[in-house]
DNA sequence: CGGGATCCCGATAGATACTG
DNA sequence: CAGTATCTATCGGGATCCCG
């Protein structure tokens, strides 16, 4: 047991790395917009806010368990706001913070990128496919 | 058999809503950057052509099988070039295309957009999370 | 050196059923 | 209406071995 094996020396090395790209704001950001339903729910709110069962049927194909899972991350990072009225139904309104119109902004960037050179990618694409070898 | 029951309806929303998120392009963009190792691969070919064991190095913690798997992919997609050099032990060169270096700069608005509003992030992530209730 | 093929495991998405 | 709890199936990704 005393030796170190070179899979333990990886698997230290891994853990600092991973360290290291969870302190790193980009891959912070990269990981929560990557979220399946994050962009979605995002672009969803940037028109107003919106009820919890309104969301579910915008993005239809979601499960409750998810949206209520991706709305609790998004309020805690501070990118929306989460609002219950008692009333006798009970109604809760969803809502972009401006931190959260600004990322939205920034999603528009992406989504300009990816509607720009997209054909690009797909023209690649299929040339890879279509090679001989 | 007959009835369709509720589950199915359900199950067929959830496919169509798919197949309509894989053709969107910005979700096909975002699929792709948010892949854990594409942002890191791109951001360390910015500077300039690499080989295999270079990015492995830089890179460390990436398994082999992802890193090739991640350059295939963007090879596929014509983000970057292979060029082999069959010397004596082979070597293998990978370099950003003009679409690729596209790509970083888009990346590097993500980035700017990271650093940018961290801070804002992180507040509201320890207010949410020292909120008594 | 630069990979491909295979096996395996932990994480997690989603379906379902229940609650205030 | 707006969730919560639980259980299961899937799958990304790492380890390992092998080849050209």
């Amino acid at each position: 047991m005393a030796t170190t094996t070179a899979a333990q020396q990886r698997e230290k090395a891994r853990i600092e790395y991973d360290a290291f790209i969870k302190n790193c704001p980009t891959n912070q950001l990269l990981d929560r917009i990557s979220d399946k339903w994050v962009s979605l729910v995002v672009c969803a709110l940037t028109p107003g806010s919106m009820r919890y069962s309104d969301l579910g049927r915008k993005i239809a194909g979601v499960s409750p368990k998810m949206l209520t899972q991706t709305l609790r991350s998004l309020e805690r990072d501070g990118l929306l706001t989460r609002t219950v009225t008692p009333s006798v139904p009970v109604r809760v309104d969803y809502e972009l913070t401006p931190l959260g119109t600004s990322l939205s902004c920034l999603l528009s960037a992406v989504k300009d990128w990816a509607e720009l050179h997209i054909e690009q990618v797909n023209k690649a694409r299929d040339d890879y496919d279509a090679e001989p070898s």
